[in-house]
DNA sequence: ACAAAGAGGAAGTAAACACTTACAATACCT
DNA sequence: AGGTATTGTAAGTGTTTACTTCCTCTTTGT
């Protein structure tokens, strides 16, 4: 037997990098010529590791949400501090939100959304920020219903459009980082609602 | 002298139809041979009426606006009811938001932004848009500084962001209409504040 | 050492695209 | 009526793009 089979690997190497070109492109502009040599590689090596340029665009999805995700979690495993979990995302996410051009991944496949595969592969990556968001309101608040807002699932939502909007903003030169840090705050304290 | 000139006239005939083609296609996608077929009549025609394929889905970003305008100020205008404008709106765009493809466009825009034109329409587009509902924030409140959650410029963001996350959820079957409905009503009663 | 299969490089291909050109037909004004 | 500029049709063009092919080189297990 010969060479072992190495491509998982190189797969979990060139995601990071085919998202940032998708982030920075966007979907059509990031074309295979460009991924191939974000990653150093010619463009029938991508070949052998995903079927098509949608794949890799699905890739770099999935990418966004497990790196985002594992910076949460770092968040939440923070003892000691006076602010809830929920609060402290907030805090990081007020001056780090769409550092890593998380946002502009998503515009670039919300404008993509006929092809099936990708629909759904925002939707999973949709869902799960939203859940993930959703349980640190329901965290935040204790029990349910005490409230006056919107329930956790809408908060959730709520909160997530404000991460959305706010990465606009930013996008468009419309909101300065001092604003969209108020902003993420202030609306987020709103909707987060009384700690139990 | 032959024939007058109808150029304005055919220009505003069929923004519409281009509006419609970018929403639902977004900007690659749609493309010059599609949006003529849309419009009915050959590719070279839509050359003589606009200098190149950007300027057409500048022209449609305008017409969004336009006709988002329009809609609002025929709210704006009814008397008699006991909700202020901003409820209205609020009312309003809880059903009927994203109807026009309205964010489908933006969406489609924002991942073009590194093209300083689509830009530039893009950030006229969000800052009316922002500035419109901030006066609605501001009429509906009376008074400054009666609010306890973030200024009339932030709440206006942030009923911004309740809108593009109500489309997201919509478009990705995250959220059905009864929910959008419930989103935009009470989390945008929360951010609109107390009434003067 | 050596077969077997993975890794890499470079050129090629067919289709799709934005945009153009050439020309015939039509409708306006004097 | 007739000259003129606009309107419409249809074919073309050069470029870009996703994806492939063909080849050589390297690395592995025996």
């Amino acid at each position: 037997m010969p060479r072992p089979d190495t491509s998982s690997q190189r797969r979990r190497e060139f995601a990071p990098l085919l998202t940032r070109a998708f982030a920075e492109l966007g979907y059509r502009r990031a074309t295979t010529a460009v991924l191939a040599e974000r990653c150093g590689v010619q463009e029938n090596i991508l070949y052998r590791l995903w079927s098509d340029k949608r794949a890799m665009f699905i890739a770099s999805l999935d990418h966004v949400y497990q790196a985002s995700e594992a910076a949460w979690a770092a968040l939440l495993v923070q003892e000691g501090s006076a602010a809830s979990p929920a609060e402290r995302i907030l805090e990081y996410e007020s001056t780090h939100h769409g550092e890593h051009g998380l946002y502009r991944i998503v515009f670039a496949g919300l404008s993509e959304t006929d092809d099936p595969e990708i629909a759904a592969a925002l939707k999973r990556l949709y869902g799960r920020f939203q859940r993930f968001v959703q349980r640190q309101v329901e965290r935040h608040r204790g029990g349910p219903g005490a409230a006056t807002g919107p329930d956790a699932a809408l908060a959730a939502w709520a909160i997530v459009g404000l991460g959305t909007v706010s990465n606009i903003g930013r996008e468009l030169g419309l909101l300065s980082a001092a604003r969209r840090r108020r902003l993420v705050l202030e609306a987020g304290a709103m909707l987060l609602g009384q700690r139990a």
